[in-house]
DNA sequence: CTTCGATGTCC
DNA sequence: GGACATCGAAG
């Protein structure tokens, strides 16, 4: 019995992944289509990845440093 | 003027796209969790990936199927 | 020395990569010749590319033949 | 009779596409090795990925400037 | 740290 | 739409 309630377990799991996986599909898809409206009011879509690609880059280094400097004021038991 | 107004809008969809991004990322970190709950669970979590993936080319596989089955019944010419 | 020891070792690391990447293309580029050959025969790539593609697939999932992948297959009721 | 004559056609096309493809996989394999022998010899590996396209733009380049020079000796008579 | 899968870019 | 390279996760 407690085969069955495995079994049970993994398919709830399963499926609460894939549901997951489809929303994500479905939000991937909104970017394609944001992308497509941008395109057909004339920019240029390779370059707008371009700039989305730099400013996540930034914005990473950001948190970096900010995180860099929380680990320093810790270490000085400031807060 | 209108340098401007093309200026906005480009950063309304930047924006809109980085929106989207971050929604996306957040389910990407469910998917993760249900991962590691399933994994506490005693789970075995290759296999599971392993799992989403076949049973997502299995739909695909069905989905290509039938866009073949239609090829061929539109070379012979039924419909 | 140990310097110009490196860039030499680097050269022939990048030189070999260079040689197998040329063998890789000539082998694409066979690939093309079959396609095109096969369409002035009457063929249509476009299927001929899905049934590759699906006897890949095919190919894949028939080596799925782990032991634990088999059951969970088993638990979720797939075959 | 002529569409068994079509599908036996057919199969050989598929399978010299399937034959190609495998030694492609092969070669693409050996890539990687060289590349996993270059990093366990302690270069990195991204840096000489890095090398490598640049070098094959490099060469695309020259590449067109020849055919250029070899489209304006023709242009000219001369060879 | 290394392998592998997923994502994104280029053609 | 397909092939390829890069990036990031997972073990």
């Amino acid at each position: 019995m407690s085969d069955s309630i495995s079994a049970e377990q993994l398919r709830l799991f399963i499926e609460r992944i894939e549901r997951l996986e489809e929303e994500k599909k479905g939000i991937a898809d909104d970017i394609k289509d944001v992308y497509a409206e941008s395109k057909s009011t004339g920019f240029d879509t390779k370059t707008m990845r371009h700039i989305v690609r730099l400013r996540k880059m930034e914005k990473h280094h950001r948190d970096e440093a900010d995180a860099l400097l929380e680990t320093y004021r810790n270490a000085l038991g400031l807060h």
